[in-house]
DNA sequence: TCTTGACCTTCCAGTTGCTGGAACCCTTAT
DNA sequence: ATAAGGGTTCCAGCAACTGGAAGGTCAAGA
């Protein structure tokens, strides 16, 4: 397979499937002619890439679960202790995102929205913390 | 007022400082001896950025909104506008977030985190959109 | 056979918003 | 004299790609 066949069917770009390959997350072989050749081997890694970036985990956190999806001898330990831990800074966005949408929501029903000048999230982050 | 003072008040590193003044957020002066030299109205700029930047508006956000503040002919729709396009950008983040983390905490559940090598997040990474 | 077009290759730069560090200058106190 | 604690500049790096330039390769059609 040639990289525009994996990235169809991984789901992932190919500038993508080159960068996974730069930082040695996949390692295809080459043609002679020098382009890349993947395995469904490759193709399954990528695909299991695909999904931990898609719930969030950063790159190591991905280089880890590969390694443990690939290592007969793991413990799901290991693995829930990673999944946790990302669950963990989710929660955490989500709730500082939480506080900004609340602060900035009533700050847009407070604003008129019209032609004139006077605007309470102007004011708002004009001066003092004025959230509370 | 130097840097240090500036960054004590306004609550941002110096750091932060000096990298606002390198994209054009604020213009202090200079002390013969090559120091910046804040105003009450640099502090001002800094603290209402500091402000803007705790609400997740984006740099150039905050460069509009301080034009804005600092525009006698704005009008308030200008800046609900804004606003409102950061408030939905924000619902969506959380939403994504959302949608991850539910997705993780029920497969963190599933996981028993013992001793053993099966792993229903493993599995779910290594094989179907696993979700539904 | 030649050429076109769709592939593929590498490498460099840019994105966002800082942050760390090196190497150096200024000021004040001991 | 020197040491501490400011300040200055500039360069590199973080995460995880993404865009683009310059060029090689391959299969098909005129």
């Amino acid at each position: 397979m040639n990289i525009g066949d994996v990235a169809a069917r991984s789901g992932l770009p190919a500038k993508t499937i080159r960068h996974y390959e730069d930082i040695g997350l996949v390692r295809p072989q080459r043609d002679p002619n020098g382009y890349r050749a993947f395995r469904e081997q490759d193709l399954h890694k990528l695909a299991f890439l695909g999904r931990a970036r898609g719930l969030g985990f950063s790159i190591e956190d991905c280089r880890n679960l590969l390694h443990l999806y690939e290592d007969e001898t793991r413990t799901s330990a290991e693995v829930k202790d990673i999944a946790q831990h990302h669950l963990d800074e989710i929660d955490e966005k989500i709730a500082n995102l939480r506080e900004m949408r609340d602060t900035l929501s009533d700050l847009v029903r407070c604003c008129a929205g019209d032609e004139r000048p006077d605007c309470p999230i102007l004011e708002s982050l004009g001066s003092a913390p004025g959230k509370a």
